[in-house]
DNA sequence: GAAAACTGTGTCTGGCGGACACCGTTCGTT
DNA sequence: AACGAACGGTGTCCGCCAGACACAGTTTTC
């Protein structure tokens, strides 16, 4: 949206998936794409994604700003090297649980135990919804993620477009409740802070929100929006997987 | 996260929430904040959240950039003018639809109108998710969406936070899908390229990512995302409305 | 009339992403 | 062994950005 110049989608994509052939000529390169990364994310989970810029990254690894340009064609490109880094690689969760009658199905344990590990992952570096905004190339853990769900979903009798559909509900929800639940950044106000703002505000227009108003009083620090949502959408998922297989 | 100074979310709330008492000394006001939002929103509309810059907006209005800081704090309180000035009063929709057997419970069919209106008011101004990125002070139109939805949900057997809840799930559901569909910015791909260059990197490493590439192959653009997870979430919902009451 | 309050402007600073020319190093080739 | 091409790192420059600050002009109140 800002820089006309930089690479395109093909060049994130290409820096992404490899194969990161190395000429053989010339002086052997003192950085590396892990090492840019590792410092941009550094940098992001002590200050934010604001903070990151060109200077700051090349500063904390001892370099000028333009040298980093000899790894990475722009700024947007580092971005998505950090989010490529900072996702961890999803280890396989509850391998073969033989579905009892009490336990929910594998399909759905599987879900949720994948929702709980994005969200982690979103808790560890909260500038990854700033970073992860608009359509753009996905990096392999990042479709990593992706193919569990789905192959999680393996045998409910949803179709591919459907499948694909609800890992995407999933990891918005998960996006969009991370999000809102990050902790304060730096010369922020503490969530609590904005909370009690918005909440003198709803207060003050009672009559304008007679509905929210009410619905805040009985507000006692449930901190459950994760999981509320994620069982809402697991409850319908199960509800078109029992529909179409019975 | 940028700016060290200008305004907190102390006088963000002030600026969305009125009383805007003026003063009687002094010279006219040229300008007002409506015609300031209206600029950036013109701009961000065109070419997306970052064109808009002080200068764009001043010059847009034949002004310079330091005479909008007689009306705006600084820029991040611009952006929430802007986005308080793009969503639209929602307007009231089915008053009163006598629920038959057949139809929809009255909930359920007020809550899939404000969510399609509302990802209607995301497609007209494909700004507003990069504009409404982490926690900050809703203004009352933004109050006023959620305030129907928590309303629509009286009379279910959920309690307050449990509609808060439901509303933030299905806002966050309609800002991700929209957010994702948006059409091509300026200097961006098609969204088409990047799902091509997507589809392409997963057939070609088929191997790691086998259910994903069996998921793509079967897709003719359905296109129907937003709805699909609409109707899963209205679906759970409606399971847990059915446990509470019965 | 005069002072106070307010609006709009010009100038300046520090930081940003990025283009470009340049140097020295290193290796494949001859 | 020598050379030239390829390559990594750097210094300098540009345009743009958000914002601080002092100042001039205008309007109201006392």
């Amino acid at each position: 949206m800002s820089s006309t110049s930089g690479g395109g989608a093909g060049d994130t994509a290409r820096l992404l998936w490899g194969p990161h052939q190395k000429p053989t000529r010339g002086p052997k390169p003192a950085l590396s794409l892990e090492r840019i990364a590792r410092a941009g994310i550094e940098i992001a989970d002590a200050e934010g994604l604001g903070a990151v810029s060109m200077q700051r990254v090349a500063g904390l690894l001892d370099y000028t700003k333009m040298s980093l340009y000899r790894y990475v064609p722009g700024k947007a490109e580092l971005v998505a090297l950090m989010v490529e880094a900072a996702i961890d690689e999803p280890a396989r969760v509850t391998p073969a649980t033989p579905a009892t009658e009490e336990s929910p199905p594998a399909w759905r344990m599987e879900l949720h135990a994948l929702a709980r590990q994005l969200a982690d992952t979103f808790g560890a570096h909260p500038w990854l919804p700033d970073a992860t905004v608009g359509p753009r190339v996905l990096g392999p853990k990042e479709l990593g993620w992706l193919e569990r769900v789905v192959a999680a979903l393996d045998g409910t009798g949803l179709t591919g477009p459907e499948r694909m559909d609800s890992a995407v509900l999933l990891a918005g929800h998960v996006r969009s409740i991370t999000e809102q639940a990050r902790a304060a950044g730096p010369g922020r106000q503490p969530e609590s802070e904005l909370l009690a703002l918005l909440g003198g505000l709803v207060q003050e227009h009672a009559d304008r929100f007679p509905a929210l108003a009410a619905a805040m009083t009985a507000q006692d620090g449930h901190d459950q929006a994760l999981e509320f949502g994620l069982e809402r959408i697991l409850d319908g998922l199960a509800a078109l997987i029992a529909r179409r297989s019975g």
